[in-house]
DNA sequence: CATTGCAATTGATAAAATCGCACATTCTTG
DNA sequence: CAAGAATGTGCGATTTTATCAATTGCAATG
């Protein structure tokens, strides 16, 4: 199976070499010769088929390629080293975790709440990636994920954190004043679509018994919520966006909604992460805070 | 230096037997014989000090530490191992950057801009941290950081991206109709305080040649800005607030600034990354990126 | 209760890798 | 141009690692 990594050996004396510009100080640094040292770097890039160094006028120079090798086995060894010692030292390990989760939900929802679980648990620091769209757990190195979707990804455990429930139109208070009756407002306002839902305001329209305005398609497309939120409370237009993520903006008044048809949405979030991963405590202590977080969103319909 | 990494054949041996369940079934996978995985595992126990299967019955069954080190190993391993078949496939290699940054930077700031920056490197994936608090970049793994600062740190390279100008109070608008006058508001409002900047309200009422009011400093204290600025929107109260991180919500009208009086800042926010870093091309394009994007909110000194 | 099967352990031994030493080579520097 | 410093290389010594073979402990079976 992994007979893909090198020796251990080898790797060090690469990024030793790699750090310290040469062999001679590698080896210092290694307590060994120059001569072994160069042997594993030499054997390293045989095995590899790749020139980590260029040889010019007896000084060794990182390729490119090498650079960057050598700046992600550092940080490999890097780890490998901590959680080590963390072990030896019979602190609980590891205690990191890295989530993936979608990026209006991260700025709207979860990074305001993180430093509630920060202080619940101090020693468990979190990493979060953006993702828009689904992903596969094998391809990349998350412990667990915060996505939207129908029902739990296959291959996951994970459980609902909560439901999307609906999309409501928003735009910003004085088009209201502005516009006349109810379906004449939307009709004035640019539309603001949303990369990954196209057809939320088609659905939304068709759902309402309207006829689809044709020139709504050609409006403004934006990769996240925040951005159509945002452009909403600038007074750009209208947006169809998830009711929790603006209840607050829609209490205090900044945001309104133009139309009250809401959009059903039979979607909701989930957490999850994939089945063969052992559940470290620190991932458990995670999913316990989150679902515990969520219920006051179902609970309280805003967040 | 790096004497505390175990062999990475015995981090194999680990590590199969730890997923397979057995020193046979592991040896197979490794086309070795059991009795060498046998070795390896016994090997890496004595030198850890840690007992990583519990022997009962003739069988092997993880310990509680042992399965978090294998988790943490897996992970490593199959790391080194993709960026190993990375480079010998030429494909340029990592392209995964792990950023430091404030919590309400990222929430406002950086991720409605980071769909922007995946656009344009798709093949670059970026994760977040979030921490309030300077750190030491040896012990976290972070590729680099956006901090807030008077100077870059010492042993970072690394650039200003903008100057955080001033703190100004902001709170609802309800707050200003039913007050009389300027001072006169403040006093009858909740001061929010930020934990990682205690004495703001204390320089902002020096700073102003008003005596500091003693019950401003039992207000309620936040983790981060966005929990003041959403508290303040709420019409909980008062915070002192950088005011380009609330410009669109005052020019909106959602949040006002009930005394014009603002606190003048000397730092700022900047990005770095360790000087010992080899700087990946991922990193430029970061860095680069971040540049760009960072003078549009200093020439239009809203973000 | 003996037998059989499976898997962990252990000792002895062989193979392979790794290392250090000595030395050649090539470039830089004073 | 000579000294210094660093990269490469052959070879024997050493250390690590793997294999074979034998032993032990446990569970299932007849």
């Amino acid at each position: 199976m992994r007979k893909g990594i090198p020796n251990l050996s080898a790797l060090q004396a690469f990024e030793a070499t790699a750090r310290l510009g040469g062999f001679s100080r590698a080896a210092e640094e290694l307590s060994l010769t120059h001569s072994a040292v160069h042997r594993q770097v030499s054997a390293l890039e045989a095995r590899l088929g790749v020139q980590l160094f260029t040889r010019v006028r007896r000084r060794v120079a990182l390729t490119d390629a090498g650079a960057e090798y050598a700046a992600r086995i550092r940080q490999h060894l890097d780890h490998i080293e901590k959680d080590t010692y963390s072990l030896m030292s019979r602190a609980s390990i590891g205690r990191r975790l890295h989530i993936a989760v979608l990026p209006t939900l991260a700025a709207h929802w979860l990074i305001p709440r993180l430093p509630e679980f920060q202080k619940q648990c101090p020693d468990i620091s979190v990493s979060l990636s953006l993702r828009t769209l689904p992903f596969q757990f094998n391809d990349q190195p998350f412990d667990g994920a915060i996505y939207h979707s129908h029902a739990i990804w296959p291959g996951t455990h994970g459980t609902m954190l909560f439901p999307e429930q609906e999309l409501v139109p928003v735009c910003a208070p004085k088009h209201l004043i502005k516009g006349s009756s109810d379906g004449g407002v939307l009709n004035q306002l640019a539309h603001f679509h949303l990369v990954s839902r196209p057809d939320a305001w088609r659905d939304w329209y068709e759902q309402s018994g309207l006829s689809y305005p044709p020139q709504v398609a050609g409006g403004p497309r934006y990769e996240v919520f925040s951005m159509v939120i945002a452009a909403a409370q600038a007074g750009l237009g209208v947006g169809l966006v998830p009711r929790f993520l603006v209840q607050q903006a829609l209490d205090v008044g900044q945001l309104v909604r133009p139309v009250n048809q809401p959009l059903p949405v039979s979607q909701g979030y989930f957490f999850g992460y994939p089945e063969r991963t052992e559940v470290t405590a620190a991932l458990q202590s995670f999913e316990r805070w989150l679902i515990k977080s969520a219920q006051s969103v179902t609970s309280q319909t805003k967040p």
